[in-house]
Order: structure tokens, then sequence, then C-alpha cells
DNA sequence: TATTGTTATACTCTATAACTATA
DNA sequence: TATAGTTATAGAGTATAACAATA
């Protein structure tokens, strides 16, 4: 019963947050449409990091796609010069991704749009911001003790 | 420099938040194709409340997009027998939206899977669960004071 | 034999523009 | 003239299956 009085408020914090997320989709559709770029070359920018190359496969994991899907997606953001591939030095199946300084300056700006906090949590008080921060980090396995 | 300080907390609250809400895409397509339906569908679905019937310009402003796609998504959910077209009472150009007891039923079901909260919040301590719910319903303007 | 990435295919979502039937 | 919904078209994402090169 003490798992039902839990589950109780967690619930109502998860339905809270996805009217947040919901809230967000506009913004991000908005955001991307601004680089010209369709949501899923954004999520693919996004998961390159410069200066560390990653293989199409483990793109695909992280988009939760097949592989056949990042050779389209690869090839419009190489097309439009903002990635590139390279061969894989061990195995050469595999082609490595990386990001090109175009790549790089248009990631940065992205960034700079995306991580800007929502008006929902930037109408917060400090008070208020700091403990959904922390409680968001333990909630994420982000211990601090 | 209290602005700055505010919004340092808030945006590494939003940081952790982007990262929550990445860790639920793969749930929310897995749920998707276990009802065998594609993502806007399943939004169409959800925007659609049983007893009040929508105009399908309104779902295309809920759904942001434009009103030519909402025509397709629409025909493949009546073509299931989830939803239905009905005329306007008063306007003849528009035509209503509703859900088939059909549709209902996929939509609680849907729902039952969708508002059950997802790993990182189902193991937050009671404390901090209510906590979170508290905040975020202040950050949404449902302000209890 | 198994795996990486590609190609071919088919379906869905998306926006734009042109169209219809109403208003 | 303007609006609600459709149709036509084109581009992008998605999964499946078949394939080439490599392991």
């Amino acid at each position: 019963m003490a798992d039902a009085q839990a589950s109780s408020a967690a619930h109502e914090a998860w339905e809270l947050l996805t009217e947040v997320m919901m809230g967000q989709r506009s913004r991000m559709l908005a955001i991307a449409s601004e680089f010209d770029l369709a949501p899923a070359q954004v999520m693919a920018l996004k998961s390159i990091e410069p200066g560390s190359p990653k293989p199409m496969s483990e793109l695909a994991t992280l988009m939760r796609c097949d592989n056949s899907n990042i050779t389209g997606i690869v090839d419009r953001l190489e097309a439009r010069g903002l990635v590139a591939r390279r061969p894989g030095d061990r195995d050469r199946r595999v082609k490595m991704l990386e990001v090109t300084p175009e790549g790089e300056e248009l990631r940065r700006q992205l960034h700079g749009r995306l991580s800007r906090p929502p008006e929902p949590l930037a109408s917060l008080g400090e008070e208020d911001a700091r403990a959904l921060r922390d409680i968001l980090a333990r909630a994420l396995g982000r211990n601090d003790d």
C-alpha cells in the first residue's frame, strides 16, 4: 500500500511532465526548420560528437532505427557538408562518421537554441529550479551523496 | 546577476529533463508499434476525446501540422474503425471527428501503457515524487496558493 | 557463416499548391 | 472573398528483405 501511495505522486508528476514535453514539440520543430533540418537530422547531428567519430551502426542504435535509414539521413547531411564518412581503421566494413567544421558550427548554434530552458522552467523561482534539478539528478541516478 | 544565477539551475534542470525525454522516445515508439499505430496516429487518437467531437482543423492545430496531413492520418484511423467523420451541424464545410467504441477501447489501453511513469520517475522516493509534482504544477501555472 | 552498410520497395508523415464546396 | 477539407505532388523518415564486401 505504501507502493500505491508512492506511485500516485509519481504518476501525477509524469502526467505534468508529459504536458511539458508536448509543449516543447512545436518549439523543437520550429528550431529544426530554422536550420533547414529534418528532426531526424537534428538528432543525428547532436549524436555525433566532434572529435569522436562513430560507426553508422552506433548512430542507428542511438536513434533506435534500422541501419538502412541511417544511410539516407547521413547522405543528406553529407550532401550539405555537415558530416563525412571515413573508412574504419580495423574493420573495413564499418564507416566512421565525423562532423565537419561546418557541422561543428551548426551543432553549436543548434545547441545554443535547444539548451535554453523553455517557458515553464524559465518561470520557476530559484529555489524551485534548484530543487527540480536535484530531484531529476537523483531520478537519473546522478547521486551526489 | 541574480538572473544569471537563476537561469543556471533552470538550465541544468532542462538538460536533465531533456535526458529523461530522450530516454522515453524508444518506449513511446515501442508502445505505438505494439498497437500497430504510427506515432502521428497515436497523437491524433489521444487528441480526440470521447464525447467531444473535434473539427479536423482543430486536430491540425493541436498536432502542429497542415490540414492536408490530417486527411491521410484520419483516413487510416477511419479505415481501422477507430474514428469517424461526421458532418458539422452549423457549417457544412467542417467535418467533426469522433472516436468509435473500438477507438475508445484502444485509447483506454494506450493510456494505460503511456501514463505509467517511466523508470527514472518510478524510482523516486515518495518525498521527491511529491516535490517534483508540486514544482511541475507551479511551472505549468497550476498555482495552488 | 555472420556482420556493416547499401539498395530496393512500400508505407507513413510532412509541406505546398491547386481544387471543391461551402460560407 | 475567405475558409474547411481534399487531392496531387514531392521530399523525408521508417521497416523489411535482398545484396555486396568484409570478417
